[in-house]
DNA sequence: GTTATGTATGGTATGCATACCATTTTGCTG
DNA sequence: CAGCAAAATGGTATGCATACCATACATAAC
């Protein structure tokens, strides 16, 4: 289209002072500035931002690369980063990984050609390797969510184990003995530290804790639903269920319903991770949950304070608090 | 960073070699290319894309503007643009305006300013001067969802008439007479026409419609919960409502959850736009649900059409079906 | 009148990869 | 071994805006 050198000509000046103008930088007359702004307009030129990012390595963009943007609670935390990047002028990238290392590597890879100015990133894997791979780029990044071994980089997390022993705090208050943990992967960290809160709630308490009771699998509901199944004819005969996530509770819920029991009566549920109000119709479901808009929000400002301060301190952990809400899905222990 | 220069000058090539074998084209002696490769792996380089873009004036990037990727309809649809998006080597930039068309103005001037190659717009109003400004830089641009006035451009939407003149007819085949219809704000095209169909059915049914049934107001939940209750109250006693989208549909739920009236025996609802699955423990609501992921991607796949052949063919609208899905929440009128 | 300061404008180089054209080298045919 | 095509490699220009330095003029101060 046309350029800064089509504007100069028109306005008869040099392309540096049309420059000026546009960034009201340095001395401009106002007569020059006047035929400059009518050549701008009658040419309809919008400044190409590619010559700059080019010359000063800066894009003023940040990309977001979720497991999947479908998630609700990813959706908030990308509402999150979204709100702070566009506040500070920059734009933001959207990628959803799927949970796959690969197509984690390969949006990696097309972002550091781009030339990114930064990235968050929920990490697909435990593997390191991504991560090492854009440190060595010396482009910020921030992982969100979950801890990654091996490597030192800044995260932003909420404290899971806190959550989890809150939550099995509360059954436990409630007369509950026997606690069935549905449980994510063993690969991620958020997992790890849900279970930990929980068997640290169950020591405190003095209750020995079974491995049998603990079902690691995938964060997803056919999981929940699968294992859910298990406990109900467990012979050890849990009367309460521990979800680690949303998706695990729901698959849950589905099972109890399958299987015509009462919540809380016949068993008592809590998980980690909130239903957003907007979709539940009736919330019921007693929840630690995570603060997901400001989860977005503090990672998202971490990263730009990184992008502009430019030294780097060594790499920090953010872990936010999470907050019990107890409603209907939790309730006493009628078995005793 | 390091650049092509640096790594010809490791491996005593000019830089048009690496550039050969970084992107397999010309012809590269077997000795040369491992030489390079050599070089490009000692110096961890990452070819800068900027270059190229500046000079072939293609960024590889859309951007996604909705009014807010919180609401699970927009984040479907985003998914949609974004599997379209990545698979053609594409980065989706994500945008929220919030409704506000400051907001979308000032985000469209950046995306032109970034020399994005396409945007895909739900229109935060009726107001056609945005999109105008785009066209004017011949920037592809489609439209999704809503119809704009005085302006020729893509539009991919669902047939809204179409799903509110089914849920119409499904409500008086259950011989509801009195159907109160919770519309969206006057100025948005689908809101329009989910009125449209509703009458449509009504007509054709040779009922008379009643203006004083028709509530226009906006498309959230705190409109939908104002609007059931003065339904509720209504001298001209509702037997049913029509909720028209699904934030209307969850405070008209409310609403009559307040009032302690049973859906459907007291008061049947159905509603554009589905609840996500995964969200809702027990699916109960009959909907016209639209088909979001295939909004985007129909969308996204126009868009690139339109990015890569540049010949101006007429704008087009594309018309996606919706499916009515009938559950518990619309019953027969037991008041007659 | 001369020097200093402020105001106004412009020339050139820069950042990066690659299309285009040019040149050299290799390998093969007659 | 000449002659030619194919293979291999390189030089230069391009796209865009702006930092940096340079220049020119005006006004004020001495």
């Amino acid at each position: 289209m046309t350029n800064i050198q089509d504007v100069a000509k028109l306005a008869k000046v040099a392309p540096i002072t049309v420059s000026r103008v546009i960034n009201n930088s340095g001395y401009v007359s106002d007569k020059t500035r006047k035929r400059v702004e009518g050549a701008i307009a009658e040419l309809g030129y919008v400044p190409n931002m590619l010559g700059p990012s080019l010359r000063f390595k800066q894009t003023m963009s940040i990309a977001a690369m979720v497991t999947d943007i479908t998630n609700p609670f990813w959706t908030t935390v990308t509402r999150g980063i979204e709100d702070v990047a566009s506040a500070n002028g920059y734009l933001t990238i959207l990628c959803n990984s799927d949970e796959s290392e690969e197509k984690q590597a390969l949006y990696l890879e097309t972002l550091l050609q781009r030339q990114i100015d930064g990235i968050l990133l929920v990490p697909a894997s435990n593997d390191s390797a991504s991560i090492k791979r854009i440190l060595n780029q010396k482009i910020p990044l921030v992982v969100l969510d979950r801890e990654v071994q091996n490597v030192a980089v800044d995260v932003v997390r909420a404290d899971s184990q806190e959550g989890a022993y809150l939550l099995t705090k509360h059954l436990l208050a409630l007369g509950h003995r026997h606690i069935a943990m549905l449980a994510g992967p063993k690969s991620t960290s958020t997992s790890v530290d849900r279970v930990t809160g929980y068997l640290h709630a169950l020591e405190e308490a003095g209750i020995e804790p079974n491995d049998d009771l603990i079902y690691w699998d995938a964060y997803t509901q056919e999981a929940g639903y699968r294992n859910a199944k298990r406990v109900i004819n467990s012979a050890l005969c849990p009367t309460a269920i521990f979800a680690a996530n949303n998706f695990i509770a729901i698959g849950t819920i589905q099972a109890l319903k399958d299987q015509e029991l009462c919540v809380p009566d016949d068993m008592s549920i809590v998980a980690v991770d909130d239903i957003p109000p907007t979709y539940s119709l009736e919330p019921f479901l007693t929840v630690a949950a995570q603060p997901a808009k400001e989860m977005g929000r503090v990672a998202a400002e971490l990263l730009l304070d990184r992008i502009k301060n430019e030294e780097d301190k060594p790499p920090q952990s953010i872990i936010l608090d999470i907050t019990m809400i107890i409603r209907s899905s939790s309730g006493k222990n009628l078995k005793r």
